[in-house]
DNA sequence: GTGGTCTAGACCACT
DNA sequence: GTGGTCTAGACCACG
């Protein structure tokens, strides 16, 4: 498991998205354990209170749940898993329009440069992403 | 003029930005005078400080010029200009993709979505913006 | 035997607190032999290190007598199940009073709001609770 | 503006119930600025860190509003402030009742024994607390 | 081993 | 000065 870290976001937010990414793409799945606070921070290179501020946070947002001492899991909740993939494009989708609203590019325009931009971006990912952790 | 900030950004970015956009869509065009420091900082409901930093951006960008005691205004360089529709979409299209591309979503579907909420936030616009400052 | 956790306090204690409860209610009385650990453990969902934890903390208290090989007793010391009862109500109202003090909430509403809720539950648990053990 | 602490719950959790009674006994009102994370720090002898904590989870509880570096204030929204007396009242009949509830002890026994300790509480307080910070 | 909290001290950008 | 994040290292109870 790797993470490449911004410097524009705060880290344990990175590390939410991650695992949102995870389990939208299927690789984290219902139910299933995810690594203790202090493995995590051990694999990705951070402090183990970042981690722990990462895993307050997904319980919060419902993702994950961690009862007494056991290690924590993906929540079960097939409603919440099923939300993420949607959110993460809803949100994506959402600042990309903001963004180009205030230029009124027409459409037909955006749409071309998004289809190019975005069919190279999968070929690269293709190409390296293959294996998963 | 109006401007709504989100507390994510820097607010001398976010102004920075605006000017931008109105000089991409042609509401700010070359030669033109702009505020002074303070009466942007008046009609923006900003620190004056924080005008005077977005001012110095803009003219370390190259998107602005000041000489001596007169009144700031947008650069003639037209190359500075016309190159500034294509900074602000690429800029848009890279961080849309770059949010895409781990999700791996269908090229089809995600245009169908952007097509539908760009179009979606076009009618809004026009409906709302018709004046401009 | 049922005993719902949560996640708050320790398991052991929690353990502790239902006995305390079953001897108040007299559901089990004086020199009744109880469950071995290993056997509680089991029934009660629990790692028999808890129920161990718990089995000692009620001896320390002296709730429960064990003597060499033979399966542990409630007490048969009147005085002290005789207490339990008491000490249970009065550690509820202590707290209790604790948490709205503090609020100042009149003494009539307060009594008002007590007395609607508790009839409400004890008629839920006499809908329920019919069965013991 | 003193705080005592136990050892059971988190400090910070503390730290917002305290902010919750003042809220509830008017002591701090809508919009009212409140310590910076420092201040508060340094009055009430805790890490920063940790006031830090408290604040966020006020934030996230919609208790209390930050925007950019301005100072914090108490919420505006007049229906989550009028809500936080009755959620602490409830929180506190809540847990009673359920200590309770499994011993069965007759209403009017109960009654009379809270009714005892409010007034004899009450009394307490006013002798101690009239003077606020 | 697990999750959770706390302290101490530092850094950052913004106003 | 403000809010926010991060690291480092420690402690605790629980299982």
């Amino acid at each position: 498991m790797e993470v490449k870290f911004n410097n524009r976001d705060p880290v344990y937010m990175q590390v939410v998205r991650h695992f949102k990414e995870q389990i939208a793409t299927g690789h984290l799945a219902q139910g299933q354990v995810i690594p203790s606070r202090r493995e995590l921070a051990g694999t990705l290179q951070i402090n183990p209170n970042t981690a722990q501020k990462a895993y307050k946070e997904m319980e919060e947002q419902g993702l994950i749940v961690t009862e007494g001492n056991s290690p924590s899991r993906i929540t079960s909740d097939e409603r919440t898993l099923q939300s993420i993939r949607g959110e993460l494009i809803a949100d994506a989708v959402d600042a990309f329009v903001a963004s180009v609203a205030k230029i009124q590019v027409p459409v037909d325009e955006l749409l071309a440069i998004v289809k190019l931009r975005i069919e190279d971006s999968y070929a690269k990912h293709e190409a390296e992403g293959t294996s998963h952790d």
